[in-house]
DNA sequence: CATGAATGAGTGTTCATTCAT
DNA sequence: TATGAATGAACACTCATTCAT
């Protein structure tokens, strides 16, 4: 029992070696010899945890998924569900150090996704997980007599877009958080507002 | 006399050659030795043209803004501003082959761009221009009466992050072009309303 | 635990193996993938030695001046002091087999001393110990009453020259080993002579 | 026969390019392409007066030998024999900018000459004409009543072996050209004496 | 005569992977 | 479990050489 901790623990360890080099020097910077020299162990136990470089693509693609995921079941949903909402999307942009490193190593791995099967499954789990847990709000929301604009589904797909096209400009430094923050906020207000009727209660 | 060669067409090949690498097996599968082979020419005739590797990537990413840019400016601005900037945003959204093939290669590149100057100015440059076009359409529709949510920097920048969100999923295959694009449209027009004004009028 | 390797002696057969090679083809002649199929090792295993061709030449200049070394040290200094520069002497000209290839070698790197600095040194190491030994043995002359033309460091700086330049003409066929060693033994002879005072006495 | 003029002025033209480039980086720096643009010719034009690289090194080499040898004719033969000996020993000595350069190529390839025909061709003839001069210059020189210790051919072999290690020093900066110069003149000296009975005339 | 396009072999080097210890 | 020796293919790049113009 207490070897499969270790286990995990090592190659937890290599996984953030090879988020470091990944947020350094990119995709194309990872090899094992470099993992092994970053993480400090021989190449050859790095074998024993990520046995191949596909591997060691994989674990850190789907390491990703992890930490995002629990951003996202960090986030306080017994709050009045618009400000969980609000709250649930700034979680997932890149405001902070630690989404900060993972959006980089999510954004390395997005022009991968398209060509290879591994990364494309990590990250569509995220995807789908993200995208239904907003679908959930926005019915809820709808649920509770506030207007949502084209429906739970298609306002979900917008936010999500909106969330990802942000995230992409916040990393690449042509947007700031705080505005992109403040982008998504607006976009929230749009697309879901007191329906007529409640404004009449 | 030396041979003659149409140095432009000969290196125009040679980068549509590195596109339906990228398209087929992403970034990491573009070697010099398959871009020859792609191309049809020696790797030695490869040189003549794209020196090094780093000049064959900087060129195909190159390409990616000029191909992207030509269609912004095919698109008919002397539409109604409104319908203006609906066509140009369908026009950038991955819709038919030639746009789809452009932006599977731009987002193989958009990872790189993160810690690649070179691919980092490419892509600066095309973000900026649309951008800036984005500014103007909607500064002109406010002058028009229009109401700009947020007013027009910013509905630029939101309108530009659900396009680029928007792709990256089309492109990978979560959302259907047809979805986004109505996705855009609705969002267009939650940001862009006729004023009471002019409705008064 | 990993295969245990006798580092050294590993190094040493593929420096042997570059030797073999710069006496058959020249420098030019020197290459990884040749110096892995002469050594009998693979071109990856030669790496874990000598990682680089810098590397391969640097091994290979220095083994020279170690080779040439260890001969200088082994003549014995405790024969009358004229004997012992003459055995010095003959014992650094390229007289047998061992002396022969090593002086070879030292050829094929003496041109490529003036432009690199690795070689430069370990030659310069090589010609400083030599200088320094001959200095001394005629210094010990002088101070037994001989007669050294022109004082110890200029006869050394003599000696150096034509022990060098016969050992060009010997490499090169012009010079045969005997007629070699026989103008070097007139040439000290001319040099150190007994003092006319001795000869009084 | 302009024509002629032309391909030779041409020739010496790059050939005076290869030397730039050995003084600089060595024999390994010669390229066929370094050469074209050290020279400001195209590789193609290069061809035709040098039609390999081989062409290229033994022109380079060759050129070596003509020049030594006419600043060898160039010495005044008709001051007193010792004195002319002095002289010519002194002329290929690298004392000035042209021998030193010269010198500097002539070295570069000495290392090749063990393992390449053509270049040990070249140099051989330069070795041969100066020892044949030598011995003449000794020769004449004991006729005239002069002891030269060991005969002609011997003292020519020394002073040749001197003259040549001592270049070597001085172009690998282990000695300096003076120190050369008056090393040379001493050896003379003691090889070359007055006869008892020209003493006792 | 002169150009430079084109070839393809060869270079040093890096790499993922295997495996004896 | 862990090491690092060993392999050999692949990489980017350079090169000498050929040849159409």
């Amino acid at each position: 029992m207490p070897r499969v901790v270790d286990h995990r623990q090592r190659r937890d360890e290599l996984i953030d070696a090879v988020w470091r080099l990944i947020v350094d020097d990119g995709l194309a910077g990872i090899t094992i010899r470099r993992v092994a020299e970053r993480s400090g162990w021989s190449s050859g136990a790095v074998r024993h945890y990520l046995p191949t470089r596909e591997a060691i693509l994989d674990a850190a693609a789907q390491r990703v998924s992890e930490v995002i995921e629990e951003r996202i079941r960090a986030v306080d949903t017994s709050a009045p569900p618009l400000e969980a909402l609000a709250r649930l999307l700034a979680a997932v942009l890149p405001t902070d150090e630690q989404i900060h490193r993972a959006s980089l190593v999510w954004l390395a791995f997005v022009g991968q996704a398209a060509s290879d099967a591994g990364i494309a499954d990590a990250q569509g789990i995220l995807y789908r997980d993200l995208n239904q847990l907003l679908v959930e709000l926005l019915t809820e929301l709808a649920g509770m007599g506030f207007r949502v604009d084209g429906g739970p589904a298609s306002a979900a797909l917008e936010l999500q877009a909106m969330l990802d096209g942000l995230t992409v400009h916040v990393l690449l430094g042509r947007v700031d958080a705080d505005s992109a923050q403040a982008a998504l906020r607006a976009a929230v207000n749009r697309l879901v507002t007191p329906s007529p009727d409640a404004a009449l209660a």
